[in-house]
DNA sequence: GGAGAGGTCTGGAACGGTCCAAAGAAGGGC
DNA sequence: GCCCTTCTTTGGACCGTTCCAGACCTCTCC
């Protein structure tokens, strides 16, 4: 009842076991009656190699690990499309594991991808332990992909611009007139970036005074509470940008509790232009962050790390793009 | 620079490979002195054993292999998440393939799965290629969740009672007072199902006559396009049924968009409680489908037909609970 | 003091592939 | 017909574990 193996093949073809892995591996030097008799073996048994068997003799996995922060976040699942492609059309495998539950069971998750030998390892998102990714990036090739952080030797990094992505939010909303512009701010390097931009934008353009900031966080909740907030207080912005869609759309709802019309009497900007941001009720005006090729960029990296894995880090940015949709307008001129 | 194996450890501790082995088990059998170097020797060298050779020796990876339909649908986040949290918990690692990646390359991932000798598979959502999915439950134990098909011997089922979720939101728009409602149509086994649910529902109440279904498919795209049409016809229903969130995210933004308000002039219910109907800003009336539980309930089929891969196929089905939340009311009295 | 019974520990055979050196077969040239 | 070269094919070592039968201790008991 076990699965047939080589030599089972071998022993049908009546060849040898060496002669059968021969083919399989797509030799040239094999006869074509050989090949065809044991292909047909093969066929007719049903037989797969064993992945473990091989991979233990060849001393890789042809897998690679992908740590990720949140699945629930559509920006990563569009990078995780963009890795896995370019990953699989060099013949690896990808091997998924949820940031989340990590942080429950510590450094775990590492542990799993060191035992299981994977080729490489990719780290999506600012991370809840980053100690994890540095002791597995000694042991591995390792790629950062959508953070700009941990850094570490031998680590490349791949990621959006996100201080010139805020940097064409605001200067949208400068564009349109508005002075008084509030920024939700996210955490960790990536809202530090995204802050930073707003604040030189704001500078530049002489605004510093009328620039507010206000810590959120990632979610739909924090975006909306910091937005009430915002709102609440005296002198009240007549723009918002979020530091992603997520916080956006928290802030679309706050405006409409509060019983201000988006973009009429408040503008609005997100971050990520994941499909929330494209859905035609929110129709949110956005920065496109390209998830799918930042993906495809850190495949590439960790493909060229695991072929010359001393080679020294690298830190690659992608350009953002502004996508205007329905939540941005000049302001109301003033009553 | 190879990592370093079982034999170093047993070299450097001074016992044999086998004592190691023992140890890292966790037996019983061994002294406490011989245990504390072992432990000393694994930690200086930092050894972790290799999965490929563990699991060609003990013929079983611990691994479960996911095949999901698409990983932008929350919902199947959602059952992933129990998934994972219940199969962790047992000790069993999680594969994740994407399926629409999968559909690109045939039958190629289930071929992958095989190879890796997973200990089992779950097939999540309906999937591009049932072959694929009848293929490998012969080659292994084999789970589906999420939607009632393909029907296979020996194959368990978990999903949700998709005919009574349909139920439950008919009969509450019903007794909202509405008569004339229309179906926005899914496709495959559970569109159907739902479909089903809510006809059943019309006709109880004598309200066959004023049933609407138009088919719709499983994005927002295809809710909009659904509720422009059903909403451009000569008798127009005050109430829709939408086969998930997405599509009935859909039907918002075109209600919005010809004019009508939510819920006042149309009501409307999604379906799955994912967090989309969850924002505020939607806050879609909605049946909660309990995807955390339905994926915990297949990790535990699964692991049932593992330890006992004869046992016949059943289905188990979770009953739904309708969410009312902000998109359904009455109907306006009539003009 | 010797037999028997545990409790500990060990060597070697799997597991199912890849890889390599060498054997065997087939053709070419003289 | 023999030697040399070039293809094909093969046996066996190896990858890093687990598993098992048996060896080796150390007691206990008579």
């Amino acid at each position: 009842m076990r699965p047939p193996t080589i030599r089972d093949v071998a022993e049908r073809a009546g060849v040898s076991k060496s002669l059968v892995s021969l083919v399989l591996r797509g030799s040239e030097q094999v006869r074509p009656e050989k090949r065809r008799a044991v292909l047909a073996a093969v066929e007719e048994l049903g037989y797969r190699p064993n992945a473990a068997a091989r991979s233990l003799s060849e001393r890789r996995t042809r897998t690679v690990g992908v740590l990720l922060n949140d699945l629930r976040n559509p920006w990563f699942v569009e990078l995780l499309d963009g890795l896995n492609a370019e990953l699989y059309a060099s013949g690896l495998r990808t091997l998924l594991a949820d940031g989340r539950q990590g942080r429950r069971l510590g450094e775990d998750l590492t542990h799993t991808f060191t035992e299981l030998r994977v080729d490489g390892l990719i780290a999506v998102g600012t991370l809840p332990d980053p100690a994890a990714v540095r002791t597995a990036a000694a042991r591995m090739p390792t790629v950062v992909a959508g953070t700009r952080e941990p850094v570490l030797p031998d680590v490349d990094i791949v990621a959006g611009d996100d201080e010139l992505g805020a940097r064409l939010a605001t200067e949208h909303l400068i564009g349109l007139g508005h002075r008084h512009i509030a920024h939700i701010a996210g955490r960790g390097v990536v809202g530090e970036l995204r802050r930073r931009g707003f604040e030189a934008v704001m500078r530049e353009h002489g605004l510093s005074g009328s620039a507010t900031v206000e810590q959120g966080d990632l979610t739909e909740e924090g975006g909306y509470r910091a937005t009430v907030r915002l709102l609440g207080a005296p002198h009240r912005p007549t723009a918002v940008f979020a530091f992603n869609d997520m916080a956006g759309v928290g802030a679309l709802s706050a405006a409409e509790e509060l019983g201000l019309r988006v973009p009429d009497d408040l503008s609005l900007v997100g971050y990520d232009n994941t499909y929330l941001a494209r859905l035609r009720h929110l129709w949110l005006t956005t920065v496109d962050n390209a998830g799918h090729d930042i993906g495809r960029r850190a495949a590439r990296r960790l493909l060229d790390r695991i072929a010359d894995p001393a080679r020294p880090g690298e830190v690659a940015l992608t350009a953002p793009a502004l996508e205007v949709r329905g939540t941005t307008a000049p302001p109301r001129p003033l009553d």
